[in-house]
DNA sequence: ACGATTAGCTTAATCGATTAACTAATAAAT
DNA sequence: ATTTATTAGTTAATCGATTAAGCTAATCGT
């Protein structure tokens, strides 16, 4: 009943056999090609290894060769369908190549994200990817100081040299607008997080010129910015703002998915019918999209390639540090549907 | 400019302060109160400590000390907003407590769970919380065996005597079938997975209780099982099957979340009114239950408590193996809401 | 036949922190 | 004054695996 099975370890193996504990370890980690172990002896401490069940233990083996084989992921928000299905992804590709993650969520909030950056570092984790926030460039700047190896995922700084895998959010912003426009759309309007995050900027400087190269004018009230921390509460205020000007929008594309959800919450209230009375794109994907009034046109990110990428730049990066930084955009595309169906 | 910043270990302060490493283990440890420092000493050698910013070696010391102070959480799909709000508050929860969480999705399928359990005791977790799939006995015996902590959350096996944390799914369902009874549904149907796991069998059992204890006799297609595998697919034909008999069903539960999901899409496709036609319950809970046709009545769990609970009683385990085993079942409750209203 | 290789294995240091056991010096007790 | 406790440290083993360096005996070349 309960019997803490002790763990099998070299030593152990090595008794058995007669042998040393360092020519267990040499036959375990394959380096009998190199002529250190013969091939009897081999394959005798294999078949002891097998029926003892061994397991090298991790940690002696981390310590010992200063690699974890351990990743750290730091994301926005786990209960966000895309950070749920990123992290996913990040999970399994990880694990292909031998490593674990952990991870954790940041809440959109630099001291957080720090604070949990140090935590992985103090867990010495082998590198890291991360969905980065507003505010965190100096920690990202520790990190390329300390040499230690990450990737910036979907949100990067241009200002700063680093690794990262994101989207042509410019472009991606860029096609939703022209793709109302080209619908019989007229007054499209945007509502976007209010930050300083360049994906943000970019989605939101792609919808600027899309309008404005297909000869419509900005108006006053379309474009609309939130704060992440108060989504709840000004999602509709900037809602109520884009309908009640002179010129009210017909057309909405919501940069995040966060907004999506409080912002389709605040239409149904109102009664409004999509897309008769309001065309609406969204960026992210989520069941949710499928289930709304009308099947909801959205702009689809390559996730799956998105982690894929990231983790095997990282895994690259790590074991060899010296490999030139790379940046990788990746093509959204959008899935059109009901919701900014033809006027 | 990359100068690999190298670890500042026990041995650099030991060296400066001009003391053994043992003497500075000691003062970072506390254990000045037990009289093995001198009070000048521990605030000489903490001075250098801070001066030299000294954070210890997570893995020298897990490896001697046999704790790693870290979690394991197997769920069943991270991109189920249920299970991603359980694992952030574990995440939350275990931090408080100074541990970290690896954790990995086993997509309902034993053989993946069995296989991260495994990848995770290689880590040296000091222990798991478990949301558990079918066929899983085998290994929960195996830890039981082997004396590994661990927690059952959301579902457990009642033959197997374990540690647990769980919803009273009888009484949710059994309020959930009572509820569209007392607002004037006379045909209640429910969708369940065809599975053997306890919570879902409660589930069904709550609801063949609430329709007899009220006098109506279960009619044939009321009840529809659908394997996990074939949510997809077999959905439609489930709802055909309650709605193609000699008594349609006028009200429906959904079991799990990814139930309601598949369900209520092609509820749409068919145009059917919810509440008019068909009076929808689902468990679970997400954004999408705000944004269907109208708000979902849904049956909360309070997953802040499973979450904290599970986190909280594997600790205690942790740190007192010999702790008797406890099960606690939460209560669930019903949010009323607009598809379940009175006909 | 003699020195040089090489195959095959062992020894021992190492990663960094912990901790039981020991020492030396001082203080208290009898 | 001698024993006993207490204080304040040090030494060295330990957790388990890795690996450079060393050793021995067989094999090779000429």
């Amino acid at each position: 009943m309960g019997t803490k099975k002790k763990r099998v370890t070299l030593k152990d193996i090595a008794e058995r056999a007669g042998v040393s504990t360092a020519l267990v370890s040499y036959v375990m980690n394959e380096k009998e090609k190199e002529g250190k172990v013969s091939k009897d002896m081999a394959i005798h401490i294999k078949a002891i290894a097998e029926e003892l069940n061994f397991k090298p233990h991790f940690l002696a083996r981390s310590l010992r060769s200063g690699k974890s084989y351990t990743l750290g992921l730091v994301i926005a928000d786990i209960s966000n369908p895309f950070f749920a299905n990123i992290a996913r992804v990040v999970e399994n590709e990880a694990k292909k190549f031998g490593y674990t993650v952990f991870y954790g969520s940041s809440d959109e909030d630099a001291s957080k994200s720090d604070d949990l950056i140090d935590v992985l570092i103090d867990r010495t984790v082998d590198g890291f990817i991360i969905v980065s926030t507003e505010n965190s460039q100096p920690k990202i700047k520790e990190l390329l100081a300390d040499d230690i190896p990450f990737v910036l995922l979907d949100r990067y700084f241009p200002e700063i040299q680093t690794d990262y895998v994101s989207t042509n959010n410019y472009q991606a912003s860029f096609d939703a607008c022209t793709h109302f426009l080209e619908m019989g759309y007229k007054n499209v309007g945007l509502i976007a997080y209010e930050s300083a995050l360049h994906h943000m900027k970019e989605r939101i400087r792609g919808y600027q010129d899309a309008l404005s190269i297909h000869g419509v004018q900005l108006q006053e009230n379309w474009l609309q910015k939130v704060r992440i921390q108060e989504v709840g509460l000004k999602s509709r205020e900037a809602i109520d703002n884009m309908l009640s000007t002179d010129t009210p929008v017909d057309a909405i594309i919501f940069c995040t998915y966060s907004l999506a959800v409080n912002g389709l919450k605040y239409i149904n209230e109102l009664k409004l019918k999509v897309p008769d009375h309001l065309g609406i794109i969204s960026f992210g994907q989520a069941e949710l999209f499928d289930l709304y009034q009308c099947p909801i046109t959205y702009i689809m990110q390559q996730m799956d390639e998105l982690g894929k990428k990231a983790v095997e730049m990282l895994i690259k990066k790590i074991e060899n540090p010296d490999l030139p930084k790379q940046q990788i955009l990746m093509q959204a595309t959008l899935i059109k549907r009901d919701s900014s169906k033809k006027k």
